[in-house]
DNA sequence: GTCTATATAAGGATAGAC
DNA sequence: GTCTATCCTTATATAGAC
């Protein structure tokens, strides 16, 4: 058994996403995050050259990851022939909440990611477009095959309306919160499969 | 005809709506503002008390006159006959889009609002929910007649998903862009309508 | 009510010793 | 790679003249 600590950069990377999805970019000071993580302050940096590319950082980290898990997930229901316009629909949900109940941080990165629409930060919208953009689009071509009547621009508003739920309920924004006997794990997989039905309804309404 | 510059506090809120929206709370500081609003720096203070206070009352401002028309439309849809769920959720939906084409200002009240959602400032969620949480009840209760099969909290779970879809739309901060040849307030029509329709889609489904 | 000037604190970033 | 010390900028807030 070998046991690894965290190394400066982990430690800064756990903290930022800890602090920014609590108190957001702007409010969230190096001082803040270089104390939680016990670090000097000088090491953010050393390690990153700027807050603003450790705020990258932290999100690459993480939607790397995120978007391998989505194509594979949708490679994997393409390649069925009782391919459903549900499992599609699953295919980018579920990987959303099995990161956000996969690490120790919970749904701290879900929350940080629905703060960076809010932000109109042009740097990091840029950055997530480049990065992450093929994803989506590659999500929009399989679903209309499923709603081939729906204009393209109808389906698009769609699409946008379903991103809206699922950052809101992954967020933690809404009325609902989790009762207590249900832990967060649960909940996060009762939300998606709630939300799935709902989706699917959104769509295929004439 | 009369011509009536605008106040101090006037312009102080206007330019505090405004440049909350495009840059958030915690980015905006009051030197941009009061840059904006062509006042001193000094007003803030002395107008308002604190930037927390300004805060609250660019919110108060615009939120007391959405309440007032979600709750007469909603009475006004309960009062005929032939009321239906869609025209309930057109009372809750509709007014937010009339306030958002109304004012010169544009959609930014709107986006100010989806922000709120997404900064956990505690005072300002306690002051939201303080004032306005009366509204949301009752439009729960209005919705709940209409789908008497869904347990209360599938009801709940399905209202944030709609509350989701509906600030992140109305925010723009999706995919669909105002095409060239549509103006705002067709455009956020055009978003009401197909929201409407997607939200009843997905509120009856079983 | 509005101004200038300033108090006081906090922010990001860096230089240079170890 | 990590530390201390510090630079420089910006922030909110206020005191006191007009």
């Amino acid at each position: 058994m070998t046991i690894v600590a965290f190394s400066t950069k982990d430690r800064l990377l756990n903290s930022a996403e800890q602090l920014f999805a609590e108190h957001g970019f702007a409010s969230t000071s190096l001082r803040q995050l270089t104390t939680l993580a016990d670090v000097n302050i000088a090491a953010v940096n050393y390690h990153f050259g700027s807050k603003d590319n450790l705020i990258n950082e932290v999100f690459r980290r993480r939607l790397d990851d995120l978007s391998e898990r989505r194509m594979k997930a949708l490679q994997q229901a393409q390649s069925l022939p009782e391919n459903t316009l549900e499992k599609v629909l699953a295919a980018f949900i579920r990987p959303a909440l099995e990161i956000s109940i996969e690490h120790e941080g919970g749904s701290a990165f879900v929350r940080m990611l629905a703060r960076a629409y809010a932000e109109k930060n042009e740097r990091l919208r840029q950055f997530l477009s480049d990065n992450y953009g093929h994803v989506l689009r590659e999500f929009a071509r399989a679903i209309q095959i499923f709603v081939p009547q729906l204009e393209r621009q109808e389906l698009y508003w769609r699409l946008d309306f379903i991103a809206g739920s699922l950052t809101y309920a992954m967020a933690d924004f809404g009325l609902i919160r989790r009762q207590t006997n249900v832990n967060e794990q649960d909940h996060c997989r009762l939300t998606a499969e709630k939300l799935l039905r709902f989706a699917v309804a959104g769509l295929t309404t004439p």
